[in-house]
DNA sequence: AAGCTGACCAACCGCACAAAC
DNA sequence: GGTTTGTGCGGTTGGTCAGCT
């Protein structure tokens, strides 16, 4: 059965909203409260599907609401949380305070996923945030450049340029909205994750819903689940894997008890590797890294857990630092732990 | 100056899910 | 248990703006 539609649309408006419109939303909420936004329009007197009131208020209207250019911080907020969760712009949205996921979405969209796709890793040299890296071939006709790239253009110095006033707000623009943030890392060193998934890209084995790895391009602080893949990286040198579910798109991972052995098992229950203590230890003293019980347990790629396990009782936005040198810094109310991964996992203090 | 083009972003759309009936 | 309703989410669209030719 089909759902109903959320309002009947004949003669509703769409489009944007007027100044009129706004006034009358807001004033209406301001006297009855959200929600019911499928009768509101009616009551309220506008020309509306319910759901566009609703995303007007939720996304413009509402008081609370942040406006102006996403910070430094924030960018790499989104980055970070991109990375570990995807596109869940709703619960990156909610540590963020002040933005709506669809600003996020959009800001995701229009600025970040372009910076991050045009970082190649693999070359020292290649200068972040530059558009149009590997279209050198299309000779661009006109259009408006990207805010990175009318700075790169500002700093190469145009002298053509005729409009200083312009030209001197782009700057400030591109500015405001850089800043020194992000940190943007060409060292190699730094990117063993995109290494990874270009890997596993090759070997057509990216099937996992973590499939957005490839935006943990190299910023400065990898994440804990990158850290995993990495793992799952070596392990599978020691024993080549195939995923068990690649078509489905939802492949998952589970440990398994049969036998204390420590396994790795695609949807359908196939699976694809396992090592009990001893081949594990033997493994270990090869200096081959094995995946135990509790990093499996950890890799939940439904990420709810993990919503938990990161913010539950957790105020701080973001709960961890990272260290390239030492490894992960935890700072979580009471207590710090610095270590590595392992460490982290095997305390059990997630 | 005009047309073309890409960037940006507000808004729409369809789907999923939970609660109510 | 099946259906309806309300709400939220993420993907996509299309209008507007501004730089380029």
């Amino acid at each position: 059965m089909g759902r109903a539609p959320c309002c009947e649309k004949i003669g509703l408006k769409k489009g944007r909203w007027t100044a009129e419109e706004d006034d009358i939303l807001t004033k209406y909420i301001a006297a009855n409260g959200e929600g019911s936004w499928r009768s509101l329009p009616k009551n309220a007197g506008l020309l509306r599907c319910g759901k566009s009131c609703r995303l007007r208020w939720i996304n413009y209207l509402r008081s609370d609401l942040k406006r102006g250019n996403i910070s430094p911080e924030e960018e790499e907020t989104i980055i970070k949380l991109h990375a570990s969760l995807g596109n869940r712009w709703s619960v990156i949205a909610g540590h963020l305070s002040g933005r709506t996921d669809n600003e996020i979405k959009n800001y995701w969209n229009s600025h970040l996923s372009r910076k991050l796709q045009n970082v190649d890793p693999t070359d020292s040299n290649d200068k972040p945030f530059d558009v149009d890296v590997g279209n050198v071939s299309t000779k661009r006709k006109g259009g408006r450049l990207s805010k990175p790239a009318r700075k790169k253009n500002k700093q190469e110095g145009d002298a053509t340029r005729k409009d200083d006033k312009v030209h001197e707000n782009h700057e400030k623009s591109a500015q405001s909205e850089e800043g020194e943030g992000i940190v943007i890392d060409s060292d190699p060193q730094h990117t063993s994750n995109v290494t990874f998934v270009q890997q596993r890209q090759q070997n057509g084995v990216l099937g996992g819903p973590n499939e957005e790895l490839e935006c943990d391009l190299p910023c400065r602080g990898l994440t804990m689940e990158s850290e995993l893949w990495a793992k799952l990286d070596e392990v599978e040198a020691v024993e080549p894997l195939s995923w068990a579910d690649e078509g489905s798109g939802s492949m998952s991972m589970s440990s398994s008890e049969e036998s204390g052995a420590h396994a790795v098992k695609g949807v359908d229950g196939e699976k694809v590797v396992a090592l009990n203590g001893r081949e594990e230890e033997e493994e270990e003293q090869k200096g081959r890294a094995t995946i135990r019980n509790e990093d499996v347990q950890w890799m939940d790629w439904e990420m709810e857990d993990m919503d938990f396990r990161l913010w539950d009782g957790v105020n701080d936005m973001w709960p961890w630092t990272w260290d390239n040198e030492t490894g992960v810094v935890v700072e979580d109310g009471g207590y710090q732990l610095e270590g590595t991964l392992d460490n982290w996992l095997s305390d059990g203090l997630i």
